[in-house]
DNA sequence: CGGATCCAATACCGTTTCGATCTGACCGGG
DNA sequence: CCCGGTCAGATCGAAACGGTATTGGATCCG
């Protein structure tokens, strides 16, 4: 798992699409599907569900958009506090 | 920023010694040493203060651990989250 | 002194990962 | 039907990563 999946992660979710959340990204849809996909490999279990008009957040999915946004917030937070040093 | 440089750095700080770091993180010496140094780079100020016996932390770098254990425990707190879904 | 020792840092290389583009598959609306 | 929109797969060039070998610097000891 790397922040930049976590990323990816929370921006599909909010958008609720992978096209959208890759353009908010600024980069291409395909690479974010793939880390999608393999957060939910290495998490074990589905976040999405796929429709044809975007991703819905799976229970899983809300539970770990949770979890997602602490730690983001925790990484923002660790070089807010070192910007004046 | 990724996780694996925050896991290198606490790594570094717990043990003092980046040879040491690398072991406990069944790498080599070298990777570690260039991920703390860029890791520097990008936060903008020195972490650790280099002596002939090893990386002693600086005060930037004691604000650092504080944030990069938190960021650690809120992953390990996601993945474990999902665990069981 | 001077060589041995113990560190981290640098150079270089092969492998892996990543992102972009192009393409395919699927479903719903007109 | 076919068309627009959406996600997923294949392929390719570029960037990042880790490993080995080596260098550089500072201390310790004979």
């Amino acid at each position: 798992m790397s922040l930049a999946q976590i990323r990816y992660f929370v921006a599909v979710a909010e958008e609720g699409h992978v096209g959208r959340a890759a353009r908010k990204l600024h980069i291409a849809q395909p690479p974010v599907s793939r880390h999608i996909r393999s957060l939910e490999d290495e998490l074990g279990s589905a976040l999405f569900a796929r429709t044809p008009r975007g991703m819905k957040l799976l229970p899983a999915g809300e539970v770990f958009l949770d979890h997602a946004r602490k730690i983001l917030a925790a990484v923002e937070q660790a070089t807010r506090a070192l910007r004046h040093t």
